[in-house]
DNA sequence: AACCCCGTTTGGTGATACCGAACAAGATCT
DNA sequence: AGATCTTGTTCGGTATCACCAAACGGGGTT
């Protein structure tokens, strides 16, 4: 028995992780949830394991269901909602940022957001909406790589370049948009001119069309603990107007770094 | 076997019953989060299984946890801020409301937050705060009493008097605040009342020394979808100003309204 | 009205979740 | 600095239970 024993299963509780993928997967089931025979074929499960899970999902409040019988869905409940905003609450960065970032979309006009680092990406944790009507880059607590975007390469220029090395190694330099920067060496560069000029450019390297502009923000110890940045649609963000907003960026960056005693 | 059999257990997975415990109580932690023990103590369980929960809550992104050996904690992982947002995002309400918010926000100077209804409580699910340094009523996701907050009360009010004790009838009208309203009547009076003046006022009737003024949210089909509020602390609001700040809750919640096309 | 589809229920069994106890490694105290 | 205590981690066995296949029943659709 036990054919191949990768090891992997290693203080594993086979059972949760089922759960899990059941709860991911209502993650991805958009607004009007997903019927229990969709669930376990996403996951790959039997229908009635399926439903044991929800029933017990269901009862701790961790997934809300709505129609009965053969019309009956599932969605995600409103725990995560509470959950989720003590995980981003935990981090009192975002206490005192959000009325930064909330002035700079008002000044700016754009979206904003506010990230920090997770084992080498950079997770948003914050976010204020800008005028426009396209939602662009919305999502908290996705992974976004580091080398591709304006938050993570505001924070990796804090760090010095064998630190870099050591983070992007693992992580590898995904082309990501046009001008996703896969070179290492082109990055170092990159992130040497984002140090010196105190803010990150993000020019149609993650997404196509899509530009971004961010600053760092340091702690007491001036580390750094995050970033925060803007984004815009390329046509709507000339190039003399980056460097205006990126005075803008840094300027905020700075104001909720004074405010945690940091640089 | 099965002494009792009280028929709670049916469709019940026990294992991922006992991973939600754990993940409930890293949600209670704190900042800096639960030590493997005191995980298994606060739920009741072996250290080893509390382990081995752990683990794998861990190895899916679900746990973070920081320091090794006998100072190593956990909390609860980026993953619940990536659900949370999902959850919150489903409702559509939530995209339109939020700059409305940030405005009301602005243009009050007070704490500003978004609610839905979900089985006859309040949940707030966006949430806008103000420049003031203490954090009132900062939980999102969490149920609150419908009868004792002013985001509850706008809701109800736009329901008739039978589905309002319909819904009351199994929560009860239990005292929070010096002022809470424990007599159905009352509460039927105080809700006409706020169905006419177009604005629901909690003073202290939730939270000793803290007013809340809320207005409700209709949708196309003019049914109350929601409600959003402003909260100040007693002594910032006079008794005078009540009624200019519920004007201008109203006049933010009828503009979300108009947005959905609504009333 | 008949068909079909899907949510719900049931029972059995092989896998496994749980516990108790031992081991190891920092932290704390003297 | 050394001893001791506390706490995270590992291991093995067994009663439990998580999983599946198949059957049931009720809406929705044609």
């Amino acid at each position: 028995m036990t054919p191949n024993a990768d090891n992997a299963d290693k203080y594993r509780v086979k059972s949760l992780d089922h759960a899990l993928d059941v709860v991911e997967a209502l993650g991805h089931g958009g607004r009007d949830g997903l019927a229990v025979t969709e669930v376990a074929t996403a996951v790959g499960m039997s229908k009635s394991s399926a439903y044991s899970i929800l029933q017990t999902l269901l009862r701790r409040g961790f997934v809300a269901s709505h129609g009965s019988g053969p019309t009956r869905r599932y969605r995600l409940g409103l725990s995560f909602a509470y959950l989720g905003d003590q995980v981003t609450s935990q981090t009192g960065l975002r206490e005192v940022a959000m009325p930064y970032l909330e002035e700079l979309t008002r000044v700016a006009g754009l979206t904003s957001r506010l990230a920090i680092f997770d084992e080498g990406y950079a997770v948003a944790i914050g976010r204020i909406d800008g005028p426009g009507t396209i939602r662009i880059a919305p999502f908290l607590g996705r992974r976004e790589l580091p080398h591709a975007t304006a938050i993570g390469k505001a924070m990796l220029a804090t760090l010095g370049d064998d630190e870099v090395r050591a983070i992007i190694e693992p992580i590898g330099l995904l082309a990501r948009g046009p001008n996703t920067i896969v070179d290492i060496d082109t990055l170092l560069r990159d992130l040497h001119r984002t140090a010196e000029r105190g803010y990150a450019v993000d020019d149609e390297e993650d997404t196509a069309g899509v530009v971004c502009i961010g600053a760092s923000v340091h702690d007491r110890t001036a580390t750094c603990v995050g970033a925060i940045s803007v984004t815009a649609l390329k046509h709507e963000m000339r190039a003399d107007a980056a460097a205006e907003i990126g005075a803008l960026v840094r300027r905020y960056a700075d104001s909720i770094t004074t405010e945690l005693g940091g640089r």
